[in-house]
DNA sequence: CTAGCTGCAAATCCTTTGCAAGAAA
DNA sequence: TTTCTTGCAAAGGATTTGCAGCTAG
């Protein structure tokens, strides 16, 4: 429902545009998590978005905790919408491909950390490597 | 012991040069992992080394497998020695600084995991994000 | 109208490469 | 000598920025 990006924009204090509203419907029909360069390709055509424009756009979701950025290991950003956050993936070491893991061991360990540490631990990244069934061919 | 390094080097067909052995010697000694350019900014007086240099004795030392490569969220690419490998970080959300967290409750989930999603698991990246003692000021 | 968005081109940051000179085996 | 390493400068890919025009409110 494009009314409630609508609403989540406006609450976000930020103006609503064609970009801005494709790419909250994108991002949120993605099954997996999204580069700014794949997200800009994917709208062009539809709505003559520019790449710059992408990313400026993903910097102020990822201010505004609508979405959530992670760094693959290809030194691209991968984006997601935050409400997805807490997820984990397996990713193919050769094509980069990302599958959810559902169900995420670590959370109690964090509390145990910040003792230990000293630090004040506001999440974390798991992250599992392999080879896709497709790839290991 | 610098001896051990340069037997380390025979071993993987490497020639023995000043700036090899600067870097492993440093990388041995270092407590957290380090970037190319912390390890250049290091060694540059010591030892005249270049930037390039650097990253290029990085990439061979990572295709032998001498040290392992992470890929931090601040988009630059930590080293660290390989014997070392199976160990976790917090990092700092501020400052990158990392701390190094022992244990980790994850192998065991790989096995499962391999069988749920098909792919040949070859490791896992796990990492705490927060802010240090210093940064939480 | 005004603040906030956008496109475009140029700039920046991290990393890689081409090439010719230099050092190890 | 032969092969591998290096320094330098230039190129590359991902991301950011400056600026002038445009658009939502």
């Amino acid at each position: 429902m494009s009314r409630m990006n609508e609403t989540l924009l406006r609450e976000s204090n930020l103006k609503i545009t064609k970009n801005r509203l494709q790419i909250l419907e994108l991002l949120q029909h993605s099954s997996a998590p999204m580069t700014a360069e794949e997200i800009y390709i994917t709208l062009r055509e539809k709505s003559n978005l520019n790449v710059s424009t992408a990313y400026r756009i993903l910097s102020v979701f990822e201010d505004k905790k609508i979405v959530i950025k992670h760094q693959g290991c290809d030194s691209k950003a991968y984006y997601q919408m935050f409400n997805e956050t807490h997820k984990h993936y397996i990713i193919c070491s050769e094509c980069n491909k990302r599958v959810d893991i559902t169900n995420c061991p670590l959370c109690e360990l964090e509390s145990k950390l910040e003792k230990e540490t000293g630090y004040q631990i506001t999440g974390h990244r798991l992250e599992f490597v392999g080879k896709c069934p497709q790839c290991q061919k």
